[in-house]
Formats: C-alpha cells, structure tokens, sequence
DNA sequence: GTCTATACGAAGATAGAC
DNA sequence: GTCTATCTTCGTATAGAC
C-alpha cells in the first residue's frame, strides 16, 4: 500500500500544473508556483517528474488531455451532438465561474509557448486533432457527411477555444453563451440536412 | 531632431513586446527577450519605460490594438462585411505562415495571464470591447439588425482568435481557412436577411 | 519518499558615471 | 539617452542526509 499516496501526490501537482497553464501559459508553470499550489513537499519534484519542469508541464498536458476524451467519449457515447455541445458548453462555463475567470482551457495554454519544452508542440498539436476526431465522430454518427463534420467539428472547436478566451476578457460567460447558441443552429442544421 | 531617435527605439521595444506577448503570452514578456529582440540598448529601458516590465507589457497591447483598430476602421469604411472578413482572415494567415507559426494575437496572449500586471486585464477587456464594436458596426451598416449584428461579432472574434490558436497547433493555416468559410455563410445569410 | 542545503543562472530594478 | 555595476528575488537543478 505505498502506491495510493505517490500516485496521489503527483496527480495533485499534475492538477496544479493543468491549472498554472490555463491561467499564464506554459511559461507560467513553474516548480515553485506548483509546488505553492499543490502544497506538495519539494523533495518529490524530482522523484515524481526526473525531467524537471519540462516533465510536469507536458504531463500536464496528458492529464488535461485524457480527461477530456474521457469526457467527450463517455457523453457522445449516449447523446446527441447537439446535447454533446450542452454539456460541453456548461463545463466550461461552469469552470470560467467558479475560478473567478481565471481558468481557460489547459492546451490553449500549452499552445501559447515559446517552444522551450521539448514535445510540448507534438503533444498539444496531437490533442487537439484527438478532440477534432471525437467531435466528427459524433457528428457522422448522427448522418453528417465525414467532410462536414470535419468542418463542423473544427468550427465548433474554434468558437469555443475562442469564446473562453473572450468570456475570460470580459469577465462573462456572454461570449460562450452567444456563441453557444449559433453553433446550435449550425449543428441543427448539419443533423437536419443528413 | 532628438525626438525621432527616441520613438524609434521605444517603438522597437513595443514591437518586439508584442510579438513576444504573441508567442508565450504575457509572462513571456521579460525585459531581457525585448532587448535582444529588439536589439534596444539596455540603458534605455527605464528610461523609455519608468514602470519597468509591467508599462513595457501595456504599451505593447496598447501597440496592437492600435494597430488592428486602424486596420478594421480603414478597411470598414471602403468594404462590405464580407471583403473585411476576407482582409481579416488574409492578415492572420499571412502573420501565421510568415512567423513559422509561432506569432499568434497578442491580445490573446495577454488574457494568458496571472494578473500581475497592473491594469492590463481591463486594458485587455477593453480592447476586444472595442474590435467586437467596430465588426458590429460594420454589420449594422450593411443593414443587419442591432442584435444580430452584435452576436454575429462575437461570433466572428471567437472563432477567429479560436482558429488562430487552432492553426498555431497544427501549424496549417487549414483551421482559419475552414472557420473562414463558415463565417462567411453566416455572414452572407445575414446580410441577405437584412 | 521526503528533507535540507547549495550552486547556478535568469530576471527585475536601482544607483551613479558618462 | 545611454552605460556599467550591483542588489535582490525567483527558479531550476543537484547532492546528500534521513
């Protein structure tokens, strides 16, 4: 019974991580700031992540990742594309407001870098295109043609990325909400026309 | 002739800000990246920039936004919606494909942030109050209605800067093409409607 | 697995010479 | 307006004790 406690450690840092590279970026996460957030012991550092900064950041990143395909796949899986863009829309809207606005999304973050974390650019690159795939999955299931589900699911990705940031800016879910509501229409459409 | 000389190099540093603010978001911007990219004299810094690294941050969303206001309102008074769609969407690939995709928006890259630069998170909300205005304006001269035409802005911001982060990770201008030609049904749609 | 101590570098900021 | 210290803080990383 030696694993439960180490497993729980890094998973709390990885946490703190995913969250350091919503709100500042990959250049934001640093040992340090994890460490004050995640109120890990600093001797662990380098048990849990030997190749320093660069292994909690992309960890991160593969943390971040794998919750969202396990969240995208578990409600595609029993609903509609159009209920998959709901549930979508209020997790974010629902982390925007409890953190104040200060939590965007992980990978944006990641995206945002200066290239100093060797991998990072395959791991954020290759994440995205897994959600991209999740989404036009969905979206054929329902009858949309493989092209404009390719299309759609890379507008609805956009909109979104997008509108968190604006919805951060301002303070208010108002952009995700807007934006919400014209990719309803679209996907509306999309489903209708199969 | 003293004055030039002086605005050149603290415009150089402004730029070179940016571009930073760009690549790895606000943190990213340390007084030694500007001066190297920039190629400033170090002595200047202070000099230029009283406030040190927070003035330098500002001035340079400052900078940009600036910079994309003149772009929308020259553009918007000789074009229709559609053609400013068009130049917008022209100017982001040209900057993506021209930087090896690494220069993103700097406004972006400035939401990116830990909040501790005075004042620029209201400068941030601030400007892309004022870009989403101009868009919205820009519609409702076409003739589309108040509220439409307010929505559909934000629409167009988000999916835009979302498509930017999109094609920064891909490094493919494909994501900004996609997201061009759905906006553009969008935008033609409500332009016939109106 | 966790702790302290330490080395080293990067970065922000200030003082004072030129 | 610009230059050269210099101080301080923060952050990464390693070594070695417990």
């Amino acid at each position: 019974m030696s694993e439960p406690k180490k497993v729980r450690t890094r998973e709390r840092m990885l946490a703190s991580a995913a969250d350091l590279l919503s709100t500042t970026g990959s250049g934001g996460v640093t040992i340090d700031r994890v460490l004050r957030e995640s109120g890990a012991p600093r001797g662990s550092v380098y048990h849990h992540f030997p190749d320093g900064r660069a292994e909690m950041v992309t960890g991160a990143v593969a943390l971040a990742s794998e919750a969202m395909i396990s969240m995208l796949t578990a409600v595609a899986e029993q609903a509609t594309p159009q209920e998959c863009l709901d549930y979508l829309v209020a997790f974010w809207k629902n982390r925007l407001e409890t953190s104040d606005f200060t939590l965007g999304c992980p990978i944006v973050g990641a995206t945002i870098d200066d290239g100093s974390v060797p991998g990072l650019h395959e791991l954020v690159a290759g994440t995205f295109d897994q959600w991209h795939r999740l989404i036009a999955e969905s979206l054929t299931g329902s009858g949309v043609a493989e092209a404009r589900a390719r299309t759609l699911a890379t507008v609805i990705m956009a909109a979104t990325e997008g509108a968190i940031v604006l919805s951060r800016a301002a303070r208010s879910t108002a952009p995700l909400d807007d934006v919400s509501l014209e990719l309803r229409q679209s996907l509306d459409a999309a489903v209708a026309a199969a």
